[in-house]
DNA sequence: AGATGTTTATCGGTTC
DNA sequence: GAACCGATAAACATCT
């Protein structure tokens, strides 16, 4: 239950120095009071890449501290992962284009939406995070213990997303940092603690591969990307948890006590290290480790192999180099967004999506036209709307053939919504049971009770 | 010196 | 209950 998730940073004297005091946490008994929108309660779980205390949005009209209203020109402050600016600020804008009529000037210049806009909106969304707890605080207090909760994603989640949303794929540790405290604010406190354990998973696991840098690029640390077969580590949709720890084949064989199925469909046979491969380039090096490691050597692109330092200039190169280790590993590039699950990496992260996502203005008019109440209120009015219209959602949400909808259109509109909305692997399972009628995955896991430790 | 990277250990939660 | 996953701490090594 989100309701579990901790509200933390509540100490941290720096607050204002990320959002100015015009932001306001409206609960959502209150937003009817803003033109039927409250899209100032969005994005209190997510900020913007770039949007640091120098770029707050403590003038925008709608109080969206976190919502970049400025995209475009705020894109100078981006951070260096900014690729994620493609899939998440846009993604946010979309988000509030597709919410509220009056945000149409970020509507016409964002591609679209991700379903990290609906993390961000969770307090709109869902009640997971104790909505109806929301009305009797102060809003002050409320605004910052809710702003900072800890996202209940996984360092290992946090990490793929960065690796992806970045256009060479790779990113270096200092990289890594700034993409996730830029995006969550909770990670911008005890930064010691998560960032040691961003560089023990980055590490400790297989799914992320080293890649140093090369000689006539010096600079500190080397960029780290993602195995081209840790594609689907969440293939069950959720970024909670991974569903299968992703291993190598060759240390699978060699850890005798394990199940040979452990890498499951994780891996492929020949793609640990690459070595088999008659592609010239890259190969993996292994680490030595001890057998009785649970996780394997750490590999790592030899120098020689990989692609020239990238950013700026060499960022094709890089590219070039990720394309070469898809293909090695006989995947296609848009690999790791293979798969469609409705909280895959998929409608989290993909851009492309996206744009089938977007919804403007005239969608939302139509939206109210068709009498699906206040688009604001999200899966909610989602959830009645399934009822009024005769709605039928299967299994798969984000599938548009799932829906018996009359009007084709209106289909449309409401598989955009229901994406958004869905996108978000926040949103509780059973909540999107109850109100999509969906068949939760078997092993979709709840928010763990986990992340309600002290951060 | 500080950042980066590796490894070990432990604990709690989840899954089978 | 075992195995697994993830978070966290910490020691240590290497690099810039």
């Amino acid at each position: 239950m989100l309701s579990a998730v901790k509200m933390e940073g509540h100490e941290h004297s720096d607050w204002n120095a990320y959002y100015g005091e015009p932001e306001c946490y409206t609960s959502v008994g209150n937003m009817t009071q803003h033109t039927g929108l409250g899209m100032n309660s969005m994005s209190t779980y997510m900020s913007m890449p770039g949007m640091t205390s120098t770029s707050n949005m403590s003038g925008s009209p709608m109080n969206m501290s976190y919502v970049n209203t400025g995209v475009n020109h705020s894109m100078a402050g981006m951070s260096p992962g900014s690729g994620a600016m493609h899939g998440m600020g846009a993604g946010m804008a979309g988000m509030s284009a597709a919410l509220n009529p009056n945000m149409s000037p970020i509507n016409t210049q964002s591609p679209s939406m991700n379903a990290l806009s609906s993390y961000s909106n969770m307090s709109v969304m869902s009640p997971m995070y104790g909505q109806s707890n929301i009305r009797s605080r102060d809003p002050k207090t409320y605004r910052r213990s809710y702003t900072h909760a800890k996202p209940p994603y996984s360092y290992i989640s946090l990490i793929t997303m960065a690796l992806q949303q970045s256009t060479t794929k790779m990113l270096t540790l200092n990289e890594l940092y700034q993409w996730i405290q830029d995006l969550f604010p909770f990670y911008r406190q005890n930064q010691q603690r998560w960032q040691n354990s961003i560089r023990h998973s980055l590490s400790f696991n297989d799914c992320f591969l080293k890649v140093p840098r090369s000689p006539d690029k010096p600079g500190k640390g080397s960029f780290w990307t993602l195995h081209p077969d840790s594609g689907n580590m969440f293939e069950n949709g959720c970024y909670l948890r991974r569903q299968k720890r992703f291993r190598c084949e060759k240390d699978l064989g060699r850890e005798t006590g394990k199940k040979a199925s452990e890498g499951g469909s994780n891996s492929s046979p020949e793609s640990c290290n690459g070595n088999e491969s008659p592609h010239p380039t890259p190969s993996v090096k292994d680490v030595k480790r001890p057998l009785s490691d649970p996780k394997p050597r750490q590999q790592v692109m030899s120098p020689a192999e990989h692609a020239p330092s990238p950013i700026p200039q060499t960022h094709h190169l890089l590219s070039q180099h990720h394309s070469v280790l898809v293909h090695e590993a006989h995947l296609k590039p848009e690999h790791h967004y293979s798969f469609n699950h409705p909280f895959s990496i998929n409608n989290l992260m993909s851009s492309e999506q996206q744009h089938h996502h977007k919804m403007d203005l005239k969608t939302y008019e139509q939206m109210m036209q068709y009498g699906y109440g206040s688009p604001m209120t999200g899966a909610l009015s989602m959830g009645s709307m399934s009822t009024k219209t005769g709605i039928d959602v299967a299994s798969t949400p984000t599938d548009t053939s799932y829906y018996q909808v009359n009007s084709d259109r209106v289909r449309v509109e409401i598989n955009a919504v229901m994406t958004s909305v869905l996108g978000s692997s926040l949103l509780e399972s059973s909540r999107i049971s109850s109100l999509f009628n969906v068949q939760r995955p078997q092993t979709y896991p709840e928010v763990s009770s986990q992340y309600t430790r002290e951060g």
